[in-house]
DNA sequence: TTACCTGCAAAGGTTTTGCACACAG
DNA sequence: CTGTGTGCAAAACCTTTGCAGGTAA
């Protein structure tokens, strides 16, 4: 995948697309973390220049789940889309199939093809709405 | 509205809001430039703190349009969805209805409350589909 | 050997915080 | 008057960039 493109496969680079798929939702924070774990070594710098270079590969996708950091998740596997609670900042994941119904529509009436590895939805989960 | 909660009115409050109504798509930035038009000693902390507050309040909202600052819109009126392509970075608006069979599917089988006016979907236009 | 990668340090940009003064109510 | 709001400056973050040395192929 990398060599194809004449890049070069690195520890860093495994490390960091193998922390990528352990934790699901990660943000470069998190993978940094993660990645030192196993070589202290790596810099936060090429987190975050792999994390890029994963994504134009097609490797990982990222989505921006409310304030603060993107969050990375590997490409391919358990697609979901984010339901994001405001009030509690929870995260829950959905299938994508969901978003069926407007992803046609979209394509169809607005030619736009939805990318729906990064939708994350805002609003009240039931718990918060129960509080309120 | 401020004053049901013990809070004041002031000018750089107003000015703030009005910015957010006339912009349209604002980040903090934009709302900045625009009330300083105005009345320049404006601070854009002030902007921050004040933007927070509307929304807490329920008169603003926000989306994240891409990587980058925040995008604020006045809330209740012309509510609409934001289609941004990721590769050009342009942003279309669709009615919000689109998303209506989501929602309601959301609500029912999760018990999660969509909130509409939230709503970004990435993916690719057609101009740039066309391109690729 | 060669060009790609990485670590380090520093810069850049955005958002938050502390504090004293200003002012709406 | 009183306590909320504001401006200013600095800090706190997050992310990007430049550069020299390291290393995969």
């Amino acid at each position: 995948m990398l060599r194809e493109r004449g890049l070069r496969l690195t520890p860093q680079r495994q490390l960091i697309l193998e922390a990528v798929h352990e934790l699901g939702h990660a943000t470069p924070e998190s993978v940094h973390n993660a990645v030192r774990e196993r070589a202290a070594g790596v810099n936060i710098t090429t987190v975050y220049r792999t994390l890029e270079l994963l994504e134009e590969l097609g490797l990982v996708n990222h989505t921006h789940l409310s304030h603060g950091s993107p969050t990375y998740h590997a490409a391919g596997e358990d697609q979901h889309v984010h339901l994001v609670c405001r009030t509690c900042g929870s995260i829950a994941e959905v299938d994508p199939a969901v978003m069926d119904p407007v992803t046609g529509r979209l394509l169809r009436e607005r030619d736009f093809r939805v990318d729906v590895g990064h939708v994350s939805l805002f609003g009240l989960c039931g718990n918060c709405r129960e509080t309120e």
